[in-house]
DNA sequence: CTTCCGTCCACTGTATACAAAGATTGGCGA
DNA sequence: TCGCCAATCTTTGTATACAGTGGACGGAAG
């Protein structure tokens, strides 16, 4: 499957290599992504779609032949998604799908409350946030979509509002942390019923109300209780002890 | 300089591979590190002592050369420390070590204080915390080498303690992230004076204090300030405006 | 003197080859 | 019959080779 198309730039004909007349393929150098880039992207969305099951092994030859390259890309796109957190590795004997316990579920969603709610806060302190206006189209989209139950669409929009919101935050660096927590999460929304949906944008919009507000506190917590309300469903379900989260 | 005994299992006679007679030989493969982990930390370590500075280009045969391997580990490891955020990678031109802007510095130092703030608090939530003697034991050495003037010992303490911390809040995840954080601002501490220093060292016991007490507020505003106050040389000469530190 | 173009060189991207460690399976002995 | 050992196979770790890109340098034309 999905056999990426493979060394599109050695397809030139010898001579063709000196002059760059054929505009077209000037620019293949400028466009071209390295294979790294298209393995782990490849197989990124892989695991966060399902294709790729927590604690599936994942051989780097296997891995190679399928994408139809060597395996040095595969490698590289490895190390890559395992400072991620998606992929665990251990040393010679390959790597898996991470798979998270009880406890390590417990603690990425309550981290991730915490920062979102950071993030939220933040976006309030910045008043006429320049991305209110494309949160606010983000959400219109996302609520009409769980309301006709248009799944990819929600998880579109989803993803798309997070991001927005920690943009707006306007720190790059918890932004990458807050993506790649929400990329360790995925998992959150494989069982969610269609009345969680709506109420998740429910939610979705009273945080945006806040942000536009400017009020940080109310923004922070509101955005901190919709990932652990998010999270709740598979919080109870291991037994978490609701503990203190006003205090975040 | 520095280099690296190389594939020293090869060193076998032939005729040992089969017998595992020699038990010091046969504990190679589990005591080995791989290439990759050596070059790793080496280049980590060379960066946070400066040995590579800001914006300087890693180019990989030289790096290769220089410990004794092939490119392959030092490409991997370099794309770890990408993802780390100690060396950045631009498409077919090569890594460089990170070069901060001001504005990328003040962002890293807020986001530190919150989540050491963050730290502090989950480490007071939880009473008679185990590695509470510890912390003690680092803060006593902390402020003795201050006294004495060791930097060396300092630093060395000075990390220790914040590992502790993030350690004693109990989230395998946010001590990640703050880690990755340290790492980042190592620049922080290379013009501190010493009186600075012995300020470092009273806050740290203040906040030490504070999660003893259990009191969570006073634990998180201590130690996010302190981040601040550790920063504010820096930021103050790059002109931050001190905008609601304490809404932190 | 400047500017443009071509050539060359340094470097990265990718593939292939081989060595070493771990997993597996089959046979042999108790 | 069960367990242990050895041979084999699978897979990772590392090295080497080569193709292609981008930049630097130098020469020629304006």
């Amino acid at each position: 499957m999905t056999q990426i198309r493979r060394r599109g730039v050695e397809e030139r004909l010898p001579d063709e290599s000196q002059s760059a007349v054929q505009p077209a393929l000037a620019r293949v150098g400028a466009i071209h992504q390295s294979l790294r880039d298209v393995i782990e992207s490849e197989l990124r969305r892989g695991i966060l779609a399902g294709v790729y099951v927590p604690g599936e092994r994942l051989v780097e030859d296997k891995l190679a032949e399928r994408y139809g390259v060597s395996r040095n890309p595969v490698r590289e796109a490895l190390r890559v998604l395992q400072s991620e957190g998606l992929v665990e590795v251990t040393p010679r004997k390959g790597a898996t799908v991470t798979r998270l316990s009880h406890a390590e579920a417990r603690e990425i969603i309550e981290l991730r409350a915490s920062l979102e709610g950071l993030c939220a806060r933040l976006a309030a302190r910045r008043r006429s946030n320049p991305l209110s206006t494309q949160i606010r189209g983000v959400v219109a989209q996302g609520e009409a979509a769980a309301s006709r139950g248009d799944i990819d669409t929600v998880r579109l929009m989803n993803d798309e509002y997070h991001a927005l919101v920690a943009k707006a935050g306007a720190n790059r660096y918890l932004e990458d942390f807050v993506r790649s927590l929400r990329a360790r999460t995925h998992w959150l929304f494989v069982g969610t019923d269609v009345e969680r949906t709506r109420a998740s944008w429910r939610e979705h919009a009273a945080i945006l109300i806040a942000i536009d507000d400017g009020d940080q506190e109310l923004a922070g917590l509101l955005a901190s209780r919709h990932v652990t309300n998010a999270g709740g469903v598979y919080l109870e379900a291991v037994g978490w002890s609701k503990e203190a989260p006003e205090s975040d």
